[in-house]
RNA sequence: GGGGGCGUGGUGGAGAUGGUUACCACGCCGGCCUGUCAAGCCGGAGGUCGCGGGUUCAAAUCCCGUCGCUCCCGCCA
């Protein structure tokens, strides 16, 4: 290898490389044998090179040409040439030129491939998951490999620039069982006793500004034992950020000045900011989500004008019930069939919807669907924004279920009418989220982000009237449907602390038990202090325009948890478990 | 926990109203070919059609179950 080390890689020759003498490391990408002349493209990180043995090569590099095989990683020294004119291929960055080959070694051979290295890999990505250092070949995954290095470096170098600490917090921590489920670790020096794997580094960043670190981040790692989807994995990794004395703005104009920083310096684009901000309630009002996909506008409207009086039961009922009509027009939607239409009142359906009411406007009036029950509201349709032409569909339910269950419509609608502008990058902010959720299941109040959260001043005194209507100085950042970061500032003040555990019926004990430390800590001067977690793998799907976070993860897991590569989680050794103090146990079911 | 989609040589797909030897492309092996660049041409090997059971004279195809992947609901402070 010695003598055959690499001088130049294989992107970067041109014709003005011309008669250099060169050597190549890289992987056989194609071959093409002319029985007499043969070329052999050399890949590598940066680019493909063609190489060629001309038909009088001597004997033993003629068998070296015909060894390497798709996939060998050779090493290749020779001479650089400029192609015939009518040879270049402007296709090639490297295509002006070629390498005439006076050696070629065989570095390391290649078995039989499970499927082919191309620019976008066609295997299923079971295959591509068990064979990931194959799929990671392609240029297209190197690019989002590249990108992810480079946007973790710009988050860096621009927090770093606004005088933030980048420290590292454990990945061994206590576990606080609300929330999500915790990853849990036994320890064999305290049998019995466990470590989790954090959810986020909430608790830690947080006592890091009681010691004074008043501009902390890190490139954390989180964990969540929960079901895993497309935007969601077991592991994933956030930039999690904290600052002292600071309100939301501050907070609002860091993050913008990150993302515009790294928009900017990874991909070229410049962000609009600052980005707009929508409140929690308009944003289920008018797009059914609490992260509202903005590329394209298609707005849900109130419908309590046409349900009133209408005599279509199903509208009045719902309206004397406290609940809501939403409508959503389809502009031009008159032309989708009826098979079309039963397809959205599945989505609405899947949501918690009833059903999806519908009707057409035509030359003569309504047509279709519920139109004999609301035909004479033709007036308060239209003053909808529904013109000839158009569809309107209605959901008529609890107002959160009816804004979700047409969101979803909306969200479809906007995939399947092409209404979705796929160059844009539609942030925004999403604040004044309730602090309190009814469970109606238990019949308590829950935070509805976390207990740490820090409500809005003008209901701090009187909180525990009315809990729903307490609004929190929380936010979410999001952006082409997805939600992007999370944060809030927190409560610094263990009395308002307390109050806060009080009405989610947390008990002393329970709070001593799990946050005490943090509680304590606040004890001893706690500045006000507050942060936000934006989620690197979305983030990166975003600016990769991927769909799935698995696509910017070099190592990701299957959604049921799995690493088909190495296959964990996989069994242990019974010694193993012993020294633990963990034995086994089969359900039911396994037993039978 | 629930619903939808998918599973066919190494890879991706076709075959689905049951019927002789399961088709195509790429890859692999062999041969031909002085300039290609997704090279081309000729030939060849390679499959218990995810797995198990059932219906039938006969199952890739129909039925039941099961496993895996995936999308979605739930869950994810």
């Amino acid at each position: 290898m010695e003598d055959l080390r690499r001088d130049v890689t294989c992107g970067e020759l041109r014709a003005g490389d011309e008669g250099r003498t060169v050597t190549l490391n890289g992987w056989v990408h194609r071959t093409r044998d002319h029985g007499g002349v043969h070329f052999l493209n050399i890949r590598d990180r940066y680019g493909i090179t063609q190489v060629v043995v001309a038909e009088d090569a001597p004997a033993g590099l003629q068998r070296a040409t015909e060894t390497a095989k798709l996939e060998y990683c050779v090493a290749v020294r020779g001479a650089v040439r400029r192609r015939p004119d009518d040879m270049v291929n402007p296709e090639m960055a490297t295509g002006e030129i070629e390498v005439s080959a006076g050696q070629i070694e065989i570095l390391s051979p290649c078995a039989t491939l499970p499927f082919m290295i191309e620019e976008r890999s066609e295997a299923r990505e079971e295959t591509r998951l068990k064979y990931r250092y194959l799929d990671l070949r392609s240029f297209s995954m190197q690019r989002k490999m590249a990108l992810r290095s480079e946007v973790t470096f710009r988050i860096r170098e621009y927090l770093r620039g606004r005088g933030f600490h980048e420290i590292e917090t454990p990945t061994m921590i206590k576990s606080t069982p609300e929330g999500a489920r915790d990853f849990l670790i036994p320890s064999r020096l305290h049998r019995g006793k466990f470590y989790a794997m954090p959810q986020s580094p909430q608790l830690y960043k947080q006592i890091l500004m009681v010691s004074g670190f008043d501009r902390y981040f890190q490139i954390a790692h989180c964990f969540r034992d929960e079901d895993a989807r497309g935007d969601r994995q077991l592991e994933h990794t956030q930039i999690d950020i904290e600052m002292s004395f600071v309100s939301k703005e501050d907070v609002f104009e860091l993050v913008e000045g990150m993302m515009a920083h790294t928009f900017r310096r990874a991909l070229g684009r410049e962000l609009e900011i600052p980005f707009p901000r929508l409140a929690y309630h308009d944003a289920m009002n008018r797009f059914g989500s609490d992260k509202p996909d903005l590329r394209f506008e298609l707005e849900l409207g109130d419908a309590s004008e046409v349900a009133a009086g209408s005599g279509f039961r199903v509208f009045e009922d719902t309206i004397s019930g406290g609940g809501s009509v939403k409508a959503l027009v389809v502009p031009g939607g008159a032309r989708l069939s009826r098979k079309q239409i039963d397809e959205l009142e599945g989505v609405a359906k899947t949501y918690g919807a009833k059903g999806l009411a519908w009707t057409k406007i035509g030359e003569g009036g309504l047509e279709g669907g519920i139109s004999k029950f609301v035909g004479e509201k033709e007036a308060e349709i239209r003053s909808l924004g529904a013109a000839t032409g158009d569809l309107v569909l209605f959901v008529a339910d609890r107002w959160n279920t009816a804004c979700i269950a047409l969101g979803a419509v909306r969200s479809r609608l906007g995939r399947d009418l092409d209404l979705i502008d796929r160059d844009r990058f539609a942030f925004a902010w999403i604040v004044d989220f309730p602090l309190f959720e009814w469970d109606e299941e238990n019949g308590t109040w829950e935070a509805a982000h976390h207990m740490f959260t820090m409500p809005q001043e003008q209901y701090i005194d009187s909180m525990e009237d009315d809990p729903g209507a307490v609004k929190g100085d929380l936010y979410d950042l999001v952006c082409n449907g997805y939600e992007l970061a999370s944060g809030s500032i927190r409560i610094h003040n263990p009395e308002l602390q307390q109050r806060i555990f009080d009405i989610v019926g947390f008990s002393r004990e329970e709070a001593e038990n799990r946050f005490g430390f943090l509680m304590e800590a606040f004890r001893y001067g706690a500045p006000p202090h507050g942060g936000i977690a934006p989620g690197l793998d979305r983030l990166l799907m975003i600016l990769a325009g991927e769909e799935s976070i698995r696509e910017v993860i070099a190592f990701p897991k299957t959604t049921a948890g799995i690493s088909p590569m190495d296959d964990s989680p996989s069994v242990v050794d019974e010694r193993q478990l012993e020294e633990l103090g963990i034995r086994i146990v089969e359900t039911e079911e396994e037993h039978s």
